[in-house]
DNA sequence: GTTGTGTGTGACTGAACAGTCACAACTGCG
DNA sequence: CGCAGTTGTGACTGTTCAGTCACACACAAC
């Protein structure tokens, strides 16, 4: 099977660039209404292609998920990564990254589809992806903050507010309560 | 018990019991996989009761869900305030109160809805269904402990982290980065 | 041409499930 | 007794959706 397919590094074939395609709208269609309640179909639509189609590239629904999941926390780590240069203390950078996140808001299908995977994570498969992806996000904090761990802890909380925050719209709530909630955290 | 006596103010039917039956079992079956991967039928099996009288009892089950939703929150709100005196400084207080909700995680039913009902927000009426919920907990956490806004959302990020730690079973992940995410956060 | 390989789909099947409805069984009450 | 109200269910119905499969189309190489 060394034929006509990819030599060494590199050369992918069509079918690959679907897959990657696909996973990119299936992040953001699962982040409207998660694993559960989302039909294949509408992510099919999504990429142009046929349900069938879909169903060939990926192993049943729960590997497109998976697939989805696995994307979305790469895209996290990689954003946090690339918002923060390695100048000032720890505790700036950890700074600038929680800034970061913030930014990631408003486009709020990273932070949707976390939620949704957390809330998924009955089935083992998605609690493994969730797992993985938690483990690439702390590390690349840890990696590019230098930050101790309590720190480390602290943003991460600090992210799970963000997620309570969007997923319940508190930004539509005029309310002494809701501003509590989201204090400092501004999006559109 | 008493007849089935009911005039002027509360009618205590036994319907009105079923209903509390009913809401109770659906909190710890829906805490298992969410909204809609949660049939009714499983519900009404856990309450001993048929699929129809639950639709009668409830408005759907959508009405149903967010029945849960709303014992859920009341009973957090309820623990915490239970979980404190009014000695010691508000700091002190919001320290047993996150003690309290740590204890909680015990029976992990409340959290899980908690994280089901964010991920289902998509669909409005559970959204102000957990708009009221954490406007109830967040009130009752201030009240009881008289602590400013920013420890308060402190408090609430904490307990964020606890559903993330609960939802992807961080005690049985043994690595650095585990350790990290769930540090002071114990349960069996 | 034919043969082979990879991309892509229409048309189905089968199961799960929300919601309904007619009807049973029990309870007073006149 | 018959009548009315309330609790409770079995037996449906219609829909939605995951997954499959035979087939079509494209493009090589021979």
């Amino acid at each position: 099977m060394t034929e006509t397919r990819s030599r060494g590094a590199g050369i992918r074939s069509t079918a690959e660039d679907q897959r990657v395609r696909i996973v990119a709208r299936a992040v953001d269609v699962f982040a409207v209404s998660g694993y559960k309640a989302t039909p294949v179909a509408e992510v099919a639509g999504a990429a142009k292609v046929s349900p069938a189609y879909v169903f060939r590239l990926f192993d049943g629904k729960l590997g497109l998920f998976v697939a989805a999941v696995d994307d979305c926390y790469a895209q996290v780590a990689a954003a946090l990564v690339a918002g923060v240069g390695d100048d000032g203390t720890p505790t700036e950078r950890l700074e600038r990254m929680t800034q970061a996140y913030i930014e990631l808001i408003r486009d709020r299908s990273l932070i949707a589809l976390q939620v949704h995977a957390q809330s998924a994570c009955d089935v083992p498969e998605i609690k493994d992806a969730v797992r993985r992806g938690l483990a690439t996000v702390v590390r690349a904090v840890a990696d590019a903050s230098g930050a101790d761990p309590d720190a480390i802890q602290r943003f991460i909380a600090y992210g799970q507010l963000c997620h309570l925050v969007v997923q319940a719209g508190l930004a539509d709530v005029d309310t002494a309560w809701a501003r509590v909630v989201d204090h400092g955290i501004r999006h559109d």
